[in-house]
DNA sequence: ACCTATTGATAATC
DNA sequence: TGATTATCAATAGGT
């Protein structure tokens, strides 16, 4: 679709990796846009760059559409009074799914040379719950959202909800913060 | 982009909106199978279409990236040690949040005259948790996966997840289930 | 649903 | 690194 046609596979040039997944998370979004406009869709997009930084559209926002993911699906299997299975990993592991995820972003990062410079956040997150457990994720969300710094994809045009959290810090305890870049991976 | 330009504003024809919604779902899901292949990013899209019917894609899977997305909020929320504020509806509503979800997706299913005989399970889910605890999302979400009837968009081509729980049926206990079709909306 | 005229997205390049 | 442009790809309208 471009000067010449690619094949699509796994881009190893990392600056071309880079660039490629910049201009194209943007026309994902822009599409995505599209649809909620043209439909009223109800729609929710979730990427991590390949230096997994994350990026977020949603309308009406992000997390409406994933909290009514979430409801509905917890609501559908508990409408036939069935009986837990595939517990086997459910029951009282919030912690070791915190840790994993701390680690999966731990060894994420190293995957590509970030540009630690560019953080998207006005400032670090001036909380710290010990949230044990997932029943608080919702209002976390709620809380994450006011305090980044937020940029608006170029959605504002319409009023539905795109924003890039560039440049979050996952390091632990981190709590620096630099201005923000236009840079997305 | 096709005969004549269009304006991206709501379109109010019943079926000029179905049927814009199902090409233009298919074509962001290709948008985000080709991101995901060329640059191995963690992607997710949660759709529900005008008919309020829910369509997933995911690399690796849908699930996985709302958890990783849920974990590093967490996570991120957790490492400055701050305090609860924005909790006004937080504390000891998981129920709430299930209920209100129920409404939303009731309220929903009259938007549009769905089209009944397209469920796309196999059978419906046959379990039945009271799953007062939203740390029980996670196990529901494989369950529900495992007993889902899936429609795999046309990405199996590459080996990615994208899958369109069709014509999941909402309504508390129903037990119907209705064999796959090929519309979206 | 399937076609095709057109516009839109984007690979390469600067 | 942001902008330009030659090309392919997505899709609006009609069948």
């Amino acid at each position: 679709m471009g000067k010449n046609k690619i094949d699509i596979k796994k881009i190893t040039n990392k600056n071309y990796l880079k660039a490629t997944f910049s201009k194209r998370r943007k026309g994902l979004f822009r599409k995505a846009t599209d649809l909620c406009c043209l439909t009223g869709a109800t729609l929710a997009v979730i990427a991590f760059s390949p230096g997994n930084n994350p990026f977020l559209f949603g309308h009406p926002s992000a997390e409406s559409v994933i909290d009514r993911f979430l409801g509905e699906q917890a609501r559908c299997a508990s409408d036939d009074g069935g009986e837990e299975v595939l517990g086997a990993a459910s029951a009282g592991n919030e912690h070791q799914d915190l840790e994993s995820s701390r680690e999966e972003v731990k060894e994420g990062s190293d995957i590509m040379d970030e540009e630690k410079g560019s953080l998207w956040w006005e400032k670090p997150i001036e909380e710290g719950l010990e949230l044990p457990e997932l029943k608080k994720y919702k209002s976390l969300l709620e809380r994450l959202r006011e305090n980044a710094a937020i940029k608006l994809d170029e959605m504002n045009r319409r009023e539905l909800c795109t924003k890039d959290y560039l440049g979050l810090n996952f390091e632990i305890g981190s709590s620096s913060s630099t201005p923000a870049d236009g840079r997305d991976v």
